[in-house]
DNA sequence: CTGTTAGCGCGTTCAA
DNA sequence: TTGAACGCGCTAACAG
């Protein structure tokens, strides 16, 4: 590997100037910046990143800490930053924190001990109740989980909006006996909690709500079993995200129970496969590439501004209504 | 930030018994050992990770390269690897190239560049194609694409021997036209649609290759405009990946078409959603944990013993029959 | 068993 | 416009 030395050396010059010609800072004459690069080149000379750091103390590294990277709105999401760090030439470490707060904590001190730019993270709900922005030396941007009253940049969906959006559909479809499987350890699943709530309020109706494990398999068994204790099938069943919508549909297929005839089903997350069911499913769609963008224009630009206020950008879902809650 | 000199001071001991305290190697007293720990604790010191690869010219950081951080295949993968990647206290660089000949140059760069312990790649064709191993400054794992003759380590699935499984269970079912929608620009595409050929050869059939862009998008509109030159339907659709089969049966449910009554339907991947199609679809299933686990064992394997044999991991696909080839 | 010291490769003063 | 020299924080060789 060729140093900054060699360079100086075949192109004639000390290594401030090479230097100055790569930072592309300080004048240089034409001509010796002329050789430098020709030097660069016939050297095929890359800068050392771990001295530069050292040197500098700066890093174009971004990390990006997510709780689930199986699940499908978290890979559109990082897909989305990624493009964007891309475009900017900048790395990005990925992380899964698989919802567990011990490996979010681990992941967070390698952010610290990488010396990142900045983290865009989607909390653990242990992490965002008792979350205090001094906790974290470097620039955090949060996605997808965030209270209104976080003290943290921030990108979400409005929830309650969405879930109340999608209860109003359902309602206006006749349906009064509305089930509500969330999850209930997490952020998001508490305020869709809420919209559905007010809804169901609104109409004067009783909730239904059914917390369970944010998993399709745990949906799909909290299904099942639910399904037993119940005399008669609610009119319709939502699931506060797509991983449950999934294990929901599971279990009524092997129920056997067909939608929107036996009961109206619908969800969150616009996922590929919900176009596929028979008939198709009624979803409130994340815009998940817009989040991502945000999330890490948010964050580039809390680096280079780090005094500014708090941000908080809330994305309106969109609902999509096919043929699951379209009875008759 | 506490320097490794401030622990040194507080310790009442140099800067080397510090560093060997942390490193473990070398002999401290027990006394030291002790007071330089008390003393780490006491002003929360953390190494500078820059400064020690400076020094040393090492890393503990991997790089995953896939295609498509959005296919669940290398999402699986992705997982595996990175839940040893953080068992063994590693960073995991993953970069997306999104089948992008540039992006891929770009992103292996900036894995020298990054001084990356080693890198784990599915490569694409052109890479794949002009293969070299000298081309490479690290040590290198590809994964799901890996020719016989590529001289690297890999880890595949056997495709010609599961594809073959898999056209020989429909003709064990009776199909005699078996239509094979595959990824033309791809390795994985090739090696299934070989064994597809040599299923339908031992059985005198005539094949029916259709070679596609290896999309959900594409693969559904080119099934639409197959279906429109064909006079007849074929006995039988498989799809050379799940992405591909989900383009399938978006088309099919386009056209009204059912499996397996109207055709059988099958093909490669056993995504979630595969299980929640009326009637549920007949898939090879990848050990996408196991490839990814493999894979990283290989790489830490190789960087251990640079100089070992290259050696190639075929995994086993498993045939998972459902309704959607099962006629009658 | 321990401390001193010399770089790792680079960016950045400061003088010229 | 240029170059010499220092030091970022750490590890390892060497001396004691």
């Amino acid at each position: 590997m060729a140093r900054i030395s060699d360079v100086a050396k075949h192109a004639g010059v000390s290594v401030a100037t090479v230097s100055r010609v790569l930072a592309g800072q300080g004048s240089v004459s034409e001509s010796a910046r002329e050789r430098v690069l020709a030097s660069v080149k016939a050297l095929d000379y890359h800068p050392d990143l771990a001295a530069r750091r050292l040197r500098s103390g700066k890093t174009d590294t971004l990390g990006l800490i997510v709780s689930d990277i199986r699940n499908p709105y978290f890979t559109d999401v990082s897909r989305a930053i990624e493009d964007v760090a891309y475009a900017r030439g900048m790395r990005v470490l990925l992380c899964n924190a698989d919802e567990d707060p011990a490996k979010e904590r681990f992941y967070l001190d390698m952010m610290r001990d990488e010396n990142v730019a900045g983290v865009i993270l989607s909390p653990t709900l242990q992490l965002l109740s008792r979350f205090r922005p001094e906790d974290f030396s470097f620039p955090l941007v949060l996605v997808d989980r965030s209270n209104p009253d976080t003290h943290a940049d921030a990108v979400v969906l409005d929830n309650p909006d969405a879930a109340q959006r999608l209860a109003r559909h359902l309602l206006d479809r006749g349906c009064r006996r509305i089930a509500f499987f969330y999850g209930a350890a997490s952020a998001t699943g508490s305020q869709r909690l809420a919209g559905y709530r007010s809804a169901l309020a609104d109409a004067g109706l009783e909730p239904v709500p059914v917390p369970i494990r944010p998993t399709t398999e745990d949906a799909r068994q909290a299904l099942l079993a639910w399904l037993d204790t119940q005399s008669a099938l609610p009119d319709a069943i939502v699931a506060s995200s797509g991983l449950i919508l999934l294990g929901l549909i599971e279990g009524l297929r092997e129920r056997g129970l067909r939608w929107p005839d036996d009961v109206i089903i619908a969800g969150f997350d616009d996922m590929a496969w919900t176009r596929i069911t028979s008939p198709a499913l009624t979803v409130i769609a994340q815009p998940t590439a817009d989040i991502g963008r945000s999330a890490i224009e948010l964050l580039l630009a809390r680096i280079a501004e780090p005094k500014q206020a708090m941000r908080r950008i809330v994305m309106r879902g969109e609902l999509i209504v096919r043929g699951s809650s379209q009875p008759g």
